[in-house]
DNA sequence: TTCCAGGTGGCAT
DNA sequence: ATGCCACATGGA
């Protein structure tokens, strides 16, 4: 059982989490699976989820690398319990999984020491299905600009619009935004889902305009938290190719490896590879 | 200037 | 079912 304790710090609630393991808040916030946490000076995150606006930091252990304690500051009394156990998902063993991906497969056993501290947050859905819409075709830091932008100028106290609010909006109203060709994806989509309400799998994400299955695949694992979904996209392509071997066009067959290899596993296997292979682009 | 980025929709085979 | 290609934007 994971324990923590609270304080008010200069009037702020502090929740402090001690014996964390498999925990990195680089490793979580910088592995693609969402663009609106910012790191700060002191290597600390801040951000806005479940409504929340928080700060994160965590500092391993003297002598470890893979241990640690976590300090959350802001929200309110029982944060932790009631939402970020379950957002961190720290009821998951990290550690089991890791062992059973790194059994037989160096090169993923490479990859994961990359990006040990890695965790599947669970995200808001229609919080996932605007980020991945915004990501196609498009560059990191833009996205995660994008978003912000969308947030500040449309959203309410921070958080990004819903979709009930996107779908009476027009390309012209979003064009501060410079979402580019996107917009319009995403006006459309909002419409689906307020007359239609949330998607609930992976099917029913790629009947909505703008979602493919490289974007339901993202969708379904960090906003449903599939974890056999196995997103490949060109990073993918690249590091599917330098360390297994495969063409860069043999999407198809990426695919079956990972389903025949990673199984249930997959998404998060996928997770340490597209963290491996972007601090380590030389390895193209 | 051209190329690239967590791709997809539309259209032609 | 598969193969092209246009699509907005901004940084390298």
């Amino acid at each position: 059982m994971i324990k923590s304790v609270e304080k008010i710090i200069n009037g702020q609630n502090v929740q402090i989490i001690e014996n964390l393991r498999d925990f990195n808040l680089d490793h979580i916030f910088d592995c693609g699976q969402c663009f609106r946490w910012k790191k700060e000076e002191d290597g600390s995150y801040s951000g806005i989820a479940k409504g929340r606006k928080v700060n994160m930091a965590f500092q391993y252990e003297e002598g470890s690398d893979n241990q640690g304690t976590l300090t959350i500051t802001g929200g309110e009394k029982g944060d932790f319990q009631n939402i970020w156990k379950d957002y961190l998902d720290l009821h998951r063993d990290y550690g089991e999984i890791k062992k059973t991906l790194s059994q037989s497969d160096p090169v993923m056993a490479k990859a994961i020491a990359s990006g040990r501290g890695i965790r599947i947050l669970k995200q808001d859905l229609w919080e996932t299905i605007v980020s991945f819409i915004i990501s196609q075709n498009n560059n990191i830091p833009r996205i995660k600009s994008c978003i912000e932008n969308l947030g500040t100028t449309f959203g309410e106290d921070g958080n990004l619009p819903t979709a009930q609010r996107l779908s009476k909006l027009t390309v012209e109203d979003l064009a501060p935004i410079k979402l580019g060709y996107r917009a319009k994806y995403l006006i459309e989509t909002s419409k689906q889902v307020e007359s239609n309400g949330l998607p609930t799998n992976k099917e029913e994400l790629g009947k909505l305009t703008g979602v493919g299955p490289k974007v339901a695949n993202c969708i379904s694992l960090f906003g449903m938290q599939e974890l056999s979904s196995f997103p490949i996209d060109v990073w993918m392509k690249r590091v599917m190719s330098a360390l297994y071997g495969f063409k860069e066009s043999d999407v198809t067959g990426m695919a079956a490896y990972a389903q025949e290899h990673f199984g249930q596993l997959g998404g998060i296997a996928q997770q340490y590879l597209f963290y491996y292979i972007r601090q380590n682009p030389v390895d193209i």
